[in-house]
DNA sequence: AGCACGCCGACT
DNA sequence: GTCGGCGTGCTC
């Protein structure tokens, strides 16, 4: 009986989206596993797969094929991160392989490449010339060097053929490094055959005497701890008295970082409360959702660390996520300083090597904390003891290319499967979160008290209109700036933040009006100050400021939008003996700039830390006792029903930003509608009265949390196609669908172009569909051929944007 | 996604 | 008569 994998091939269209059967070589059973990368043949090419399964027959009638080779030694997929992958693929209309694929470090992602070949022993002069004696010529070098069209002849002439190789990125760092290769007695030998003048010799033997003798050192270790000099170094490894081993290390992206341990504070009240209820379900095993909700300052961290310690303890492992922009050294420093060498930290930012060593760590047991940003819910972790979402709220935590996953979702996912609890934190909770904690699906618990006692800090709302009345014209109110030089003088510091969500700067002829736009996407190219050139944010398009407007070739242009940089210029002229920071994606582009702005502003380098969003989550600076938001409302004039509850989201955060030592802490935030519900609250910091008041809007609106939403996209070159294709969808959807389920479109998306494809979308909300599944799968199975074609449909389930 | 197979227009 | 366009269907 031959043994049959069941193998989740890299093709990803609806046609391939299962397993393809394949049969396991003699010399291949027992060595391949499920959740193997294996190169498999699929028609004429060789691909990368995943074995899903191993069975003993298969279904498939016709010829089965062998596995080439596995890709790994051992699984790099748990059969927990099978399943999860299958499940998810359905639930979110994505394909298996994507899924498979966004759970591992892009490293283990193949490159494809293929290449021509002599087929027989005897070549005509005109083909030795042409492969000069090389085994192959790459496809890439065949269209370089033009030699494809003749290749692909004696292609059909049997000449040559073509291979195609899967090749395997995962590659471990290695150094070499040198083990002692004497007895004590073999050094004796050598010492007294040498002559006394060899003085770097014989104190080199008596280096390696010294060492263990599995000690291993790199050349670097031997110049700086035995000031060896490399000379000395090579005769003795010439000598044989020290062996060269290739040696696996990982990349340390923390290298040279210094983690002072911390230990556990005592907990007041509250925070035991909440411990106290998380650690029943861990002794307990049991899956249950908490949402922590605790306003800013009242040690939300310090009870996710005490709760990771009994869980470490326990001999388990815990997953903690933080949104990406929250990921600061701070943060990093907490985790590290707490638990040292056994947390391993995923972000963005790491090379794809630092990635891969990373989830080596966490693969192999020697990391048993992960803290990272979203894709980290993946993570290879066995025995989980704890998951926590902080920052809950954060709508990073969707992602918003396939596969649209939500790791909130995959969070409790993973915690029923391990039945250990997941904790959701946060000040602001999501509208969802908070309404399933009212329904008892998830166990509210509340931190009402700030860890050090002090009181929230005031929070003054400044009349924005009022402003623009009384002729000041520029971005700093009279009192934002009379607070500022308050503080310069009291030598304290100051943040400010400017709210750019859904916000850009671009270009208008001053004559007749003309913005410019992407000659690829309908939207208007955003203007960069550094680069003194447009940028389309959508394709990425770059080009110059032109001289003059297309339209009516006048020569003015303004410049809309207020960019930082602006925002700095005026500062700095307010407050000309000011030292200012920076902070946006512009000054934070390069590696390792984040930290080193952030390090600069806690060693009280600057008296203003100025920024986007990146600077209101997480930070805690001592010294830091007034809070400007320079304009509150940008976010509150989006067409997105969640508009509200960024805009409060965010105010809540920043204000928590003041005040986080003795010094007392103040707000000020600048504002065209001081009157709006979600500033007020704010204000007074009244997550509650929010939360009532935003529910029952949602209520009359007909929005989430009270509906289910789903989102289709429809986008082809040709728009006449894509807007068929979104009515047929409609019609069917009507047919289908239950009469109390609401259809919003269908309609051209607000960005109607992109790319130079066109966009069309419908949203449904449904409160019960229970067969919404089914028809929606019914729908991509039947526009597979349309999507050949070019025509691409997109499911969201619970999207975030609704543009 | 690729790639092969297959059926219709413009060329040596 | 053939070369090659890309529409259609399949990949264990």
């Amino acid at each position: 009986m031959n043994q049959i994998a069941k193998v989740v091939v890299d093709v990803p269209v609806m046609q391939t989206n299962q397993p393809y059967d394949y049969v396991i070589p003699p010399e291949l059973i027992n060595r391949l596993e499920k959740g193997m990368r294996v190169e498999v043949p699929f028609g004429p090419r060789h691909i990368q797969g995943f074995i899903v399964d191993i069975v003993n027959q298969s279904d498939f009638v016709g010829k089965l094929k062998e596995i080439i080779r596995p890709l790994d030694l051992e699984p790099v997929l748990t059969p927990e991160l099978l399943k999860l992958g299958e499940e998810m693929a359905e639930k979110i209309f994505a394909f298996r392989i994507h899924c498979y694929q966004t759970m591992l470090p892009p490293m283990l992602k193949a490159k494809y490449e293929k290449e021509f070949y002599l087929t027989n022993e005897t070549y005509t002069e005109k083909q030795k010339d042409v492969f000069e004696g090389l085994q192959a010529i790459s496809w890439d070098d065949a269209i370089e060097k033009e030699l494809l069209p003749l290749l692909l002849e004696w292609k059909k002439q049997n000449v040559v053929d073509i291979r195609y190789l899967v090749k395997n990125q995962a590659k471990a760092k290695k150094v070499t490094v040198y083990q002692p290769n004497l007895l004590p007695v073999d050094i004796e030998k050598e010492l007294n055959s040498l002559s006394q003048r060899a003085k770097s010799q014989r104190s080199l033997l008596k280096v390696i005497g010294d060492l263990e003798p599995e000690a291993t050192l790199t050349k670097q270790e031997f110049f700086e701890l035995f000031e060896v000099t490399n000379r000395t170094l090579q005769i003795g490894i010439k000598n044989g008295w020290l062996k060269s081993i290739e040696k696996e290390v990982y990349r340390n992206p923390l290298k040279n970082q210094m983690f002072p341990k911390t230990q556990a504070k005592v907990l007041n009240a509250g925070q035991l409360k909440a411990f106290d209820a998380v650690m029943k379900s861990i002794q307990e095993e049991k899956h249950d959702v908490f949402l922590l909700k605790g306003i800013t300052g009242s040690g939300k961290t310090e009870v996710y660390l005490q709760l990771i310690g009994k869980v470490l303890d326990e001999g388990k492992t815990a997953l903690m996520l933080v949104p990406e922009i929250a990921l600061t050294p701070q943060m990093v420093h907490h985790f590290k300083g707490r638990f040292g060498e056994q947390v391993a930290v995923m972000h963005s930012r790491l090379s794809t090597g630092e990635k891969y060593d990373e989830w080596r760590k966490i693969k192999s047991g020697e990391a048993r904390v992960v803290v990272g940003a979203r894709s980290s819910i993946f993570s290879p972790v066995e025995n989980v003891g704890i998951i926590i979402i902080d920052e809950e709220h954060e709508t990073s935590y969707k992602q918003e290319e396939n596969p649209k996953y939500h790791a909130r979702n995959v969070a409790i996912h993973r915690g029923q499967y391990h039945h250990c609890p997941v904790v959701l934190g946060s000040a602001t909770p999501s509208l969802e979160s908070r309404a399933r904690a009212q329904k008892n699906v998830f166990h509210l618990l509340e931190l009402n008290e700030r860890a050090n006692q002090l009181a929230l800090p005031d929070v003054e709302i400044v009349d924005m209109r009022q402003e623009f009345q009384n002729n000041n014209r520029g971005n700093f109110s009279l009192l934002l700036q009379e607070k500022i030089r308050d503080r310069l003088e009291k030598r304290e510091q100051v943040v400010l933040l400017l709210n750019r969500r859904g916000y850009s700067s671009f270009i208008m002829c001053r004559d007749c009006g003309y913005v410019h736009e992407c000659p690829n996407c309908d939207i208007s190219m955003t203007f960069h100050m550094d680069t003194k050139g447009m940028k389309c944010h959508y394709c990425g398009h770059e080009e110059n400021v032109p001289h003059r407007c297309p339209k009516c070739h006048g020569n003015q242009f303004r410049y809309f939008g207020t960019g930082t940089q602006k925002i700095e210029n005026e500062l700095q002229e307010l407050f000309s003996q000011a030292n200012i920071i920076r902070m946006d994606v512009d000054t934070t582009r390069k590696k390792g700039a984040h930290e080193r702005l952030l390090a600069s502003f806690g060693k009280g380098q600057a008296d203003i830390l100025l920024g986007t969003q990146m600077i209101a989550k997480g930070l805690d600076f001592p010294n830091v006792t007034l809070v400007g938001v320079i304009n509150a409302d940008t976010s509150l004039n989006l067409p997105d029903f969640r508009s509200s509850e960024k805009t409060f989201q965010l105010l809540t955060q920043v204000s928590g930003r003041a005040g986080r030592s003795t010094l007392a802490g103040e707000v000020i935030v600048q504002s065209f509608n001081p009157e709006h519900y979600a500033i007020k609250y704010a204000q007074n910091h009244n997550y509650d009265g929010f939360y009532r008041q935003e529910m029952a809007l949602r209520h009359r609106g007909g929005y989430p949390p009270y509906y289910f939403t789903t989102q289709i996209t429809v986008s082809d070159i040709d728009e006449n196609k894509a807007q068929v294709k979104i009515y047929e969808i409609n019609a069917f959807l009507r047919k289908k669908l239950g009469n109390k389920t609401v259809i919003l479109g269908p309609s051209k998306s607000s960005i109607a172009r992109m790319n130079n494809r066109y966009y069309f979308q419908l949203l449904i909300k449904y409160k019960n569909e229970p067969d919404l599944q089914n028809v929606l799968t019914e729908i991509l199975n039947n526009s597979q051929k349309d999507n050949a074609k070019g025509l691409y449909i997109s499911i969201d389930t619970e999207p975030i944007n609704f543009f």
